[in-house]
RNA sequence: GCCGGCGUAGCUCAGCCGGUAGAGCUACGGUUUCGUAAACCGUGGGUCACAGGUUCGAUUCCUGUCGCCGGCUCCA
């Protein structure tokens, strides 16, 4: 008998070879019913899996996200199913579950249409309507490799040839078989298909590599009821509203042309505003932090990037050298090689360590077309660029005060939700400097993130080949993860550049060098901002702060003067003077997502007041002019989140 | 870069199977001067991304280039 301990604690008895949907039956038979796979041991398996020794056991039923999975698989399954019914000659590549849906790649002989997709989709409804069995099987490997090959599974073959162990499983459903680990529901039947639906076509390389053939991926969603789906499709829905490049022209911030080249932007005077105003904050932040603010070049002779070793490791990434007076000059992908040189311009003692260099050094790199992305990923950009060059005995204290700033600025603009990693030495002598080195600095970097308690992933062998790193992501409206923050330990360029300090004993030494860039660039950071708030700006980032309206023309003078006040305490204000009346400037200013609508008219204009509607669509009446100033202020000042402060 | 889709007025979009284009908003002119999300009337505005090709004739079909979108790969 094999003992198998339940979650509340209890164990139960069952003879060897027992399968888990039976072990689910023996427990309640209606646990049995609703069963759609096991956590066994704490992995998942499938219910038609038997069990062979002692164990701990949770059935997983509908409404639990590893259900979810369950489903999702095997609507990929019955996806692929479809598929090789319309293309028989279809191979399958992998067809796995993912965060909201999933996929499958597949080598086919021609591409697939929109109007395909439709059809892969009626064929699906009579999969699932047909309510096929799905059979799980094992297997020896080579009784799998004779399946494959009499059906032409190429790329299976070659998963096969990747799986350690002696047997496989299958999963068969109708005349469809895959390779696979399952688990999955137990009919097709068990898939709503009303919940499910198939989103879009993309290529993808077999196995990530773009030496290997492209293959076709169709991205599907499945749900566990219609509702489920509907509720998805509108968040898709409404993330696409906050879309930061439909919201850049909307809000006439910034703008791309075809005529410019991709991937460089222009900021418009609002986008310009918005990025001054966080220039501004950085800059006085990093006055308080001991930064000493440096600008460097925006070209340099090859020379400079030898010796960087850019040259050599970074050329793919930099634009074609340009001749001056019979010199290459190249464009700079980074700004790190001219502060090192700005460092080198004298001799420099252990008691001036740290020293900490930062500029908003602006960057030109080649990017593949196929990856440039709005604000997010551009081929222009300026990065937040600072070097902090230390002591050994100073590391831990740099890391962590520059960990806490890149948090504390982060969580200033508004930012609550990211990933941290701790990216660590790349493997199999890919990387530069001797192991006690990165010992010591990846300790350092351990040591902040634990320090602050955060939650983070470890990247193992993730961290460049000249040092050990932590990376913060912010994600987009899609959910993308996008890396703004960056702690990067350098073992290369102060080797390469021969930099030095000279110690307490008289002798030289050779300094630790960090780069950091904290919100990253400048355009990647007020991507992400646009996403965060859809637009709709904390006041004191807001690009126009308040705008005036006169009900009509007569109040035009006082609207002015209004204004006039506001700028005067600092406020960005505007008056809307237009020809319209008073309700399309209220709709413009709330399109423009303006915090503050001051109506003005004759009784503001009699009480030196202004009518305050807030862009929550508060109307918060009438307001005199100076506590209007007092208010705005101080929420400008605090930073706050909020739109008003409750009288 | 690769796979697929797309590119029509400043913006959002319509234009069936080849016969040189249309709406709303914007802009401009006029009337209106109005109390919390679009006043009314009128006038402009397009080498249909660009370059070739097929055709009597191309916005429409084909090829290339550029750009955009979704992925893959890669990065701040």
């Amino acid at each position: 008998m094999i003992r198998i301990t339940l979650p509340d604690g209890s164990v139960r008895e069952v003879k060897e070879g027992a399968s888990f949907l039976e072990v689910a039956n023996g427990i309640s038979p209606r646990l049995g019913k609703t069963a759609v796979c096991v956590r066994w041991n704490g992995e998942l398996h499938d219910l038609r899996e038997t069990v062979s020794a002692d164990g701990t056991l949770s059935v997983v039923g509908p409404g639990q996200p590893e259900a979810l999975n369950t489903l999702r698989h095997t609507a990929s399954h019955v996806m692929a199913q479809a598929i090789k019914r319309r293309f028989p000659n279809a191979r399958l590549g992998i067809g796995p579950a993912i965060e909201e849906g999933f996929y499958y790649d597949l080598d086919l002989p021609s591409p697939l249409a929109e109007d395909d997709l439709e059809k892969i989709t009626a064929d699906m409804r009579e999969i699932i309507a047909a309510d096929l069995p799905i059979a799980r099987r094992e297997l020896s490997k080579d009784d799998a490799r004779t399946l494959f090959e009499k059906r032409g599974e190429t790329y299976k073959l070659e998963l096969l040839n990747d799986i350690e162990g002696e047997t496989v499983s299958i999963f068969e459903q109708g005349e469809f078989v895959d390779l696979c680990r399952g688990p999955h529901l137990r009919s097709t039947g068990g898939l709503r298909a009303d919940a499910v639906k198939l989103l879009s076509v993309a290529g993808a390389y077999w196995r990530g590599d773009e030496a290997r053939p492209m293959l076709q991926r169709v991205y599907g969603t499945a749900w566990e009821k219609a509702k489920d789906l509907e509720q998805y499709l509108w968040k898709l829905e409404e993330a696409a509203k906050r879309d930061h490049r439909k919201l850049g022209k909307e809000l006439d911030l910034f703008s791309i042309h075809e005529e410019g080249g991709a991937g460089l932007i222009c900021w418009h005077p609002k986008g310009a505003r918005l990025r001054r105003t966080i220039e501004e904050f950085w800059y006085a932040e990093h006055d308080r932090h001991g930064y000493d603010i440096v600008t460097t070049p925006h070209i340099g002779k090859a020379q400079l990037w030898t010796i960087s070793g850019h040259l050599g490791f970074y050329r793919e990434n930099m634009y074609s050298p340009m001749d001056i007076d019979g010199a290459d000059y190249f464009i700079k992908p980074m700004n790190c090689p001219y502060q090192i040189l700005i460092y080198k311009t004298r001799g420099h003692s252990y008691r001036e360590l740290p020293m900490r260099m930062a500029e908003l050094g602006t960057v030109y790199r080649y990017e593949r077309s196929g990856v440039l992305h709005g604000l997010l990923r551009v081929r222009g950009f300026t990065i937040d660029d600072g070097h902090i060059f230390c002591r050994a005995d100073q590391v831990d204290d740099e890391i962590r005060g520059v960990y806490d700033f890149a948090l504390s600025m982060l969580t200033a603009f508004g930012f609550r939700d990211f990933d941290i990693y701790l990216a660590t030495r790349p493997h199999a002598g890919k990387a530069v400097g001797e192991p006690e080195r990165w010992e010591q600095a990846t300790d350092a970097l351990r040591a902040a993130l634990d320090a602050r308690g955060l939650p983070y992933k470890v990247d193992d062998g993730g961290g460049a080949f000249y040092g050990p790193k932590i990376d913060i992501k912010v994600k987009d409206t899609l959910g993308r993860p996008w890396q703004c923050s960056t702690i990067q330990f350098d073992f290369n360029l102060p080797e390469r550049f021969d930099m030095t300090y000279i110690g307490e004993d008289g002798a030289e030494h050779r300094p630790y060098m960090v780069h950091r860039a904290l919100l990253g660039s400048l355009e990647r950071f007020i991507g992400c901002l646009i996403e965060q708030y859809g637009g709709a700006f904390p006041v004191w980032l807001a690009p126009v702060q308040a705008v005036i309206i006169p009900i009509a023309d007569r109040h035009n003078a006082y609207a002015e003067t209004v204004a006039e006040r506001l700028r005067g305490a600092g406020l960005r204000a505007q008056v809307d003077d237009s020809a319209e009346r008073m309700n399309s400037k209220i709709r413009a200013a709330q399109l423009n997502k303006v915090p503050y609508m001051l109506v003005v008219g004759d009784r503001e204009a009699e009480a030196g007041a202004v009518a305050l509607r807030l862009r929550s669509g508060e109307d918060a009446g009438a307001v005199p002019v100076e506590a209007f100033i007092q208010t705005a202020s101080g929420i400008v000042r605090s930073k706050s989140a909020e739109l008003w402060a409750g009288a």
